[in-house]
DNA sequence: TTGAGTAGTTGACTTAACTCAATTATTCGC
DNA sequence: GCGAATAATTGAGTTAAGTCAACTACTCAA
């Protein structure tokens, strides 16, 4: 699937507009002070790396970074949401992650030299960013090696997310694909029920799910037929996880 | 797919044999010096780490450890070959990754507590790891702070990889997915022919990569049938990666 | 508020991949 | 080296999911 909008925004310069207006509490500060990335940090530490980055506006659809680029920053989400992507060499799009305020985030391909961005970040609609400088980060680390200890763990948490991600792929139903991807948005793992709001639109729901839109829609409108979701725009309520775990298999 | 050998070693507790003869340079020593992880490290403190490992030997399809069971150990492959699969509560087996001698593993669920393993890993054929406890390593980590940025860059590239492996995940035909899998396995991202060997058996690299199976041999048979793979047991023979590409598209 | 463009849905048809079954290779322990 | 067990291949029939097309419902910007 091609979408469009990327497909466009791949010979667009990304224009990033700088937000002058420090961080403050309501912008998430204290969301990025809680971070795992962060929380270990002295107050001091934490605030003289905010100097050094700065704050970012995104438009809709606007382009942050593109893959195969020198990586020279990661960003921490303030407000909105953002998507990664890769682009093959036929310009086919395929959405990987969505990333929410609150979350850190930038895939680097570490051992490149120098680093580079394994995809595309993309806002999926006006968004705020923090632009974070790897040096001013990495010099943080070697002057206080124990911080460290934190980066570690949040790689490692992340390899093993990717992990897992990777074995919901290999389901080869579309349909139990798509379940486990709804289990997993739920909160406790599908112990009890809720509601859940599909972090991309549809369309890039079924194409981080490989499969076609129309798939998707059908698939749902069955759910939605036997009872298992109700659906309303992106939220979907799940009355009974354990039924459409059981459903899956 | 049930896999009969997993599903059986599931209820067989690992039974783990120690080798008392040290590590040599023939056993990988010389391997497991030039590790990523353990490159940096000095010559005393590797050994020391050594010294507070195990080396085991696991027969073929032998346990080494399960899901989500406490990690108190990661592991070096010295020699042989093993993979790391999931099983759902419906017993299928999910092989996610195949591990080389030369490599050093354990995904690990680090935020649990304690941390726990975040699959099963089993011998696919009689192989030896050294088995390094975890403890031992963080505290080598705490007394030489300098070493944690190995780590950190070993864990990055890892989630990338990780990254990577759901990418081609998201490529929606059987044959396509095979294609790129296969791309991946040749040396240089496949700017020129080589042999390739499938770093599993083929009923679970059709696991890895969501198909059947039969759908696996008759792509193969298809693709050999065209000219552009010679196959001969687990080793294949790609002439011009680039028309492989070509036609993936 | 309107209208253009994108996203989502539904139907009809096609095809890739699955399932089941039978057969042939391989592997590995004895 | 033999024989049982597992892995791989091939065929035939079925089905899930893709494709193409038409239509509806949003969204966003002028």
């Amino acid at each position: 699937m091609v979408i469009p909008h990327s497909a466009e925004s791949r010979y667009t310069k990304p224009v990033l507009v700088a937000v002058n207006k420090p961080l403050d509490e309501e912008d998430g500060l204290e969301k990025l002070r809680s971070h795992a990335l962060f929380r270990s940090l002295k107050a001091h530490d934490l605030d003289h790396l905010i100097q050094q980055s700065r704050r970012l506006r995104l438009g809709h659809h606007q382009l942050l970074y593109r893959q195969d680029r020198p990586a020279h920053h990661f960003f921490f989400v303030i407000s909105g949401r953002l998507r990664l992507y890769r682009l093959d060499s036929s310009g086919i799009d395929r959405t990987l992650d969505s990333i929410a305020p609150g979350d850190c985030f930038a895939e680097v391909m570490i051992y490149a030299d120098p680093p580079r961005y394994a995809c595309y970040a993309e806002a999926l609609k006006s968004s705020e960013v923090l632009m974070i400088p790897v040096k001013a980060y990495q010099e943080l680390l070697n002057q206080h090696p124990e911080y460290a200890q934190a980066a570690l763990r949040h790689y490692a948490m992340r390899a093993v997310t990717r992990f897992h991600d990777l074995e919901i792929m290999t389901v080869q139903s579309a349909r139990d694909r798509l379940i486990r991807y709804l289990i997993d948005l739920l909160p406790n793992g599908g112990q009890e029920s809720g509601e859940v709001e599909l972090p991309l639109p549809k369309c890039l729901v079924a194409s981080r799910l490989a499969m076609q839109p129309e798939t998707f829609s059908r698939i749902l409108a069955d759910l939605k037929a036997n009872g298992l979701v109700r659906v309303n725009r992106s939220k979907l309520f799940i009355s009974d996880p354990q039924r459409l775990i059981a459903i899956s298999q």
